[in-house]
DNA sequence: ACCAAGTTAGTAATTGGTGACTATCTTAAT
DNA sequence: ATTAAGATAGTCACCAATTACTAACTTGGT
């Protein structure tokens, strides 16, 4: 009758896992702010307190989140770089993969980008700051070779080009949040990134 | 001694107006979510249940705070739209008359991008939908239209040059988020734009 | 191989605090 | 004198964190 579910009790590592995979979850859903740890709870079947027995506080959890995410996106973002055969190459394949990754994960922009930025917080800020930041200087150096390459414009601003690259993939974010889901993204992205790069392609002398 | 500061009553309308102006402020500050009630009243030297005489909840305050955003920037761009010779003009003069406008008022992408739209909402959710919305399709209009004009190549997918040019401004903003002022937002923007606009023009055929 | 002792995950109930909203009184302005 | 804005003092719901306790593993000594 009653089909008792085998309730496994976990390691508190495995257990910490759990927790940061559904905190991801539940903030896609509902946006980071609104997730209380009662939902987390619930959605592991858990009581609310025993969170508590794995992450001593919740920023903890959500700075666990973002080191989750961080990692992950750097082995996926860097795995595709690697077999790249030059610097635009690995841009646009860096590209695809971080679009992929996001099709996977609707959260993580959301988690990135604007909300938790703005908590004073520090410990987050500072991680979410240095996630980003990176990124855009790996893009920017991968303009500079290009440049070096005369694959790129001679007198393209690299930063600012970055600064456009992250814009692009944030809007496309943006975009299929309003309308659609991932696989409106993954279209979408296909035909904006040629514009992207074209924008950056050799010009002719004039601004 | 007690040098009374001359506490004015200000009509429900005016009022209304004051509440708007300091929401704004103190979203720009700490965030959307984390303005409370009371943090309103404290700017305004009120008490906090004064707020609700001039609003039924504190979601209608929102509500309010998007409309007059849309009213006013609506204005600022149509206006500078209006001057404009021809349809590229126009979106770079759009361009910069938002850039302007969010250096006045920081806190204004961040309320329409991200938090505010993953409210369930609905209200707030349309209003804000609506808004971005429309300003893409305004600019994938004039993109049409340059098109027609043959001022930008004829493949171009307007459409998706409007996402990179919306993404552009968040790119932009969240740069001058994590790094400096709007100081920053100002310079970043004008080097940036022309790598859009070289992006949109006639390419060489193949893409 | 066994089982008592120790350890750790989980439960249930509670605490301290906060925030949105409200009912009632007070006062400034016309 | 009337009335609408503001003050005061609440209520109610929610939430992070804690505590006292229990159930389920793990392990070392025999």
């Amino acid at each position: 009758m009653n089909q008792e579910v085998v309730k496994r009790r976990l390691s508190s590592e495995e257990r910490q896992s759990e927790i940061i995979r559904v905190s991801i979850e539940l903030a896609a859903e509902k946006g980071v702010d609104s997730v209380t740890t009662q939902d987390m709870a619930d959605a592991m079947q858990l009581t609310q307190g025993s969170i508590f027995r794995h992450f001593a506080t919740k920023d903890d959890i959500w700075v666990a989140v973002v080191v989750w995410i961080r990692d992950r996106m750097m082995k996926v973002v860097g795995k595709a770089a690697a077999e790249a055969s030059d610097p635009l190459d690995a841009i646009e394949r860096m590209f695809n993969a971080h679009i992929a990754f996001i099709g996977k994960h609707p959260a993580i922009p959301r988690l990135l980008f604007s909300e938790l930025l703005h908590k004073k917080n520090s410990k987050l800020r500072q991680l979410i700051e240095g996630i980003i930041s990176g990124y855009e200087a790996k893009i920017a150096g991968l303009l500079d070779e290009a440049k070096a390459q005369s694959l790129v414009s001679a007198d393209l601003d690299s930063q600012s080009a970055a600064v456009l690259y992250i814009g692009m993939i944030q809007g496309l974010v943006m975009q299929s949040t309003i309308f659609g889901g991932k696989r409106a993204l993954q279209q979408q992205a296909e035909k904006t990134f040629p514009i992207f790069l074209h924008g950056i392609k050799t010009r002719s002398s004039s601004i």
